[in-house]
DNA sequence: CGGTTATTTAGATAATAAATTAATTAGAGA
DNA sequence: TCTCTAATTAATTTATTATCTAAATAACCG
């Protein structure tokens, strides 16, 4: 829980969860769309990793990362109930993320 | 939003809030329940009010702090549907938290 | 094997955040 | 007004985080 709020506390860190929301990406296409240098990218994955809201996949050469959603939507509903109690939890469609906006930042 | 996410990585903001959504306290109240000194738990809540995340009420010479859940549910939600979307927002019970649980901290 | 691409790890530095002590503002009450 | 309590602001120190350059690891291809 500490791990997630501290990677989310980042909006490079939140920028990277939206584009990987919309797609699977390798490590250099997600660096290509910062100004920083890929080193730096890296270290916000590997935050986002340890926290478990992203995923990497090996492909021969390339590092595809992609989104965890049930993590994020578990600890952020979860915070809101116990902050803010409701009483229907909010469930995430996790197998097919919607493709089609063209937003990706947030 | 980045003032939002910013104050709440960090645990004893998380506490703070977790306190206030139980009760208004005074900002002596607040700064009882940690080791650290009271200008700590001052800034605390200026990050937090900041954020939008508490709102404070003067009452003679005591400084009563107390939770606006609206910012905090509106804001998680919906970065969550922005991430994960899905049809039924989440709301808030705002006028009354809960308070019969012994739980206070997170 | 040697060269090229993809990505991370190491090491160093700069920018931010957190905590402390000391001093200041604000109000209550004799 | 003087003093006491409540709380914040100021100034400083310390710790953490972010970022960079340079070097290392991993995999492909000739």
């Amino acid at each position: 829980m500490d791990a997630i709020f501290e990677a989310l506390a980042s909006t490079p860190r939140r920028k990277i969860l939206a584009y990987l929301s919309e797609a699977e990406l390798a490590a250099g296409q997600i660096a290509a769309k910062f100004e920083m240098t890929k080193p730096a990218v890296s270290k916000h994955l590997q935050i986002l990793e340890h926290a478990g809201l992203v995923r990497k996949r090996r492909e021969g050469q390339f590092l595809y990362y992609s989104l965890v959603s049930e993590n994020l939507v578990n600890t952020l509903n979860g915070y809101l109930q116990e902050v803010c109690p409701v009483s229907r939890p909010l469930k995430c469609d996790q197998a097919k993320p919607r493709r089609g906006g063209g937003r990706a930042d947030a």
